[in-house]
RNA sequence: GCGGGUAUCGCCAAGUGGUUAAGGCCCCGGAUUGUGGUUCCGGUAUACGUGGGUUCGAGUCCCACUACCCGCCCCA
């Protein structure tokens, strides 16, 4: 038997209701506060994520699914799955000459993201992300509408109480002094930490802040290293930016704690960067990830644009939420005369009533009992009822049975 | 890429070398020939992840593979 692939699901039933309710939630709240849909093709040139991503990530270096299309012919072209979609809104925003328009351009997305990792709880090789992305704002103005945004659409999920971890990077210079200190000072403890961390002071020496290994913990708790770690090497500007930030999330009561151990791991963030945890998710605990991408569109080719988004995981969103209990339909017409009943299903369905009939002829008790599990209603359109004119309406859920004069009642009732 | 666990009908699940692999849910039919949800009776199904091996005999023991789950890493 042919599967899905590993890390891949089918999405039907019950969950696929709950699916296009996380859909809907998104595009209402996306679009209440003025972001666009954008959608982008789901692969791209590679070149696209090598670049925009960046090569240190380990997105780019191992999980990415790369293949050429062309065959053996001279011109083919290396394309890749995207791992992720800031790249590719950056790409049609410069394509397109996004920044022609005024700013802000607020784009919103809804679609599969593709990974080539270990599957486990909360994480699969093909997922889905709900992300905005807002471009031309250099103000911390941006950074407080995009975090009230995502803030609003887990409230519209029901999801009230996840806190928020912010943090700043400063803008390029600064993170690069922090990183030389970082190195510095840790420099002597080499030896001592763990191998992921030996691997990481080469590569991304500000992720060695968010390890968990607890040797590597009490390193980072020795008083020289300590004072390193929390000293601001974010220059006055980066400074007034957070400050500013910080003030529009208390004006907008907006609950969030400082982690200056928050270093995300995709190399465009820079300046503000912010996670949403739960302990419900496991070991997989981020459901939102976001922050400010400042250099990204100038690196990709465009002009000089600031810019700021988040990506949500929709299956873990799945995971959080309450689930909404699938709603039953309208209307289940009980017949044995299946001509009228395939007559008046139809006319129900054109007067944007959702309604079914028994395809199987089945005598009238085996009707009514598929209808009292399906549905709110059943019509009742017996011998009786056709031959002067009226509809039994049989409410399922209390039994209560009431005759109806017409149609138009029936659709209105 | 590294470590640990699991795998029996659509779902849950018994089974610890010996007839024909329990049971529950779901589904279908009957009791009830135009009134469901409760109850009772009956019924369908290509179920032992895949491939080898040991044995007179394997769902059960051994080996390999695959998938899923849980951690590490990374990320949403």
């Amino acid at each position: 038997m042919i599967k899905a692939q590993r890390g891949t699901k089918d999405i039907y039933g019950d969950e696929s209701v709950v699916w296009q309710w996380i859909f809907e939630n998104a595009k209402t709240v996306f679009q209440n506060a003025n972001f666009t849909e954008i959608k982008t093709p789901i692969f791209e040139a590679t070149e696209l994520f090598n670049r925009g991503v960046g090569d240190s990530t380990d997105i780019v270096n191992k999980e990415m699914y790369t293949f050429s299309v062309g065959g053996a012919d001279k011109n083919a072209t290396s394309i890749t799955l995207r791992p992720e979609n800031t790249a590719g809104v950056v790409r049609s925003y410069i394509e397109h000459n996004f920044n022609r328009q005024s700013p802000p351009q607020k784009f919103w997305y809804f679609g599969p993201m593709f990974r080539y990792e270990r599957p486990q709880a909360g994480r699969q090789r093909q997922f889905h992300q709900a992300g905005v992305e807002l471009f031309g704002i250099k103000d911390a103005t941006a950074d407080a509408e995009v975090i009230i945004t995502a803030i609003n659409f887990l409230k519209s999920l029901g999801l009230n109480d996840l806190e928020i971890e912010l943090n700043t990077l400063g803008c390029p210079k600064c993170k690069n002094d922090y990183r030389n200190s970082i190195k510095a000072i840790l420099a002597p403890y080499l030896e001592d930490l763990c191998d992921d961390c030996k691997m990481r002071y080469e590569k991304n020496p500000l992720r060695i802040l968010d390890c968990k290994n607890e040797n590597c913990k009490k390193i980072f708790e020795t008083e020289e290293i300590k004072e390193v770690i929390l000293k601001d090497y974010i220059c006055d500007e980066c400074k007034e930016h957070f400050e500013e930030l910080k003030n529009y999330l208390n004006e907008l009561n907006i609950k969030y704690s400082i982690n200056k151990m928050l270093v995300r791991g995709l190399d465009y963030y820079n300046r503000t960067v912010f996670e949403i945890k739960s302990e419900a998710l496991g070991s997989q605990s981020a459901v939102c990830g976001g922050g400010r991408y400042d250099g990204l569109v100038e690196m990709l080719g465009g002009a000089p644009t600031p810019a700021v988004g988040f990506a949500m995981g929709v299956e873990r969103l799945y995971t959080l939420i309450n689930k909404p209990t699938p709603q039953k339909i309208d209307f289940y017409v009980v017949s044995t005369n299946i001509k009228e009943a395939m007559k008046l299903t139809q006319e129900l369905r054109q007067n944007n009533k959702s309604a079914e009939f028994d395809m199987q002829k089945r005598k009238f008790s085996k009707q009514l009992e598929k209808a009292s599990k399906i549905s709110k209603y059943a019509i009742i359109l017996g011998e009786d009822e056709i031959e002067k004119g009226y509809y039994s309406l049989k409410d399922l859920s209390t039994g209560e049975q009431k005759q109806i004069k017409s149609f138009e009642e029936l659709i209105n009732f």
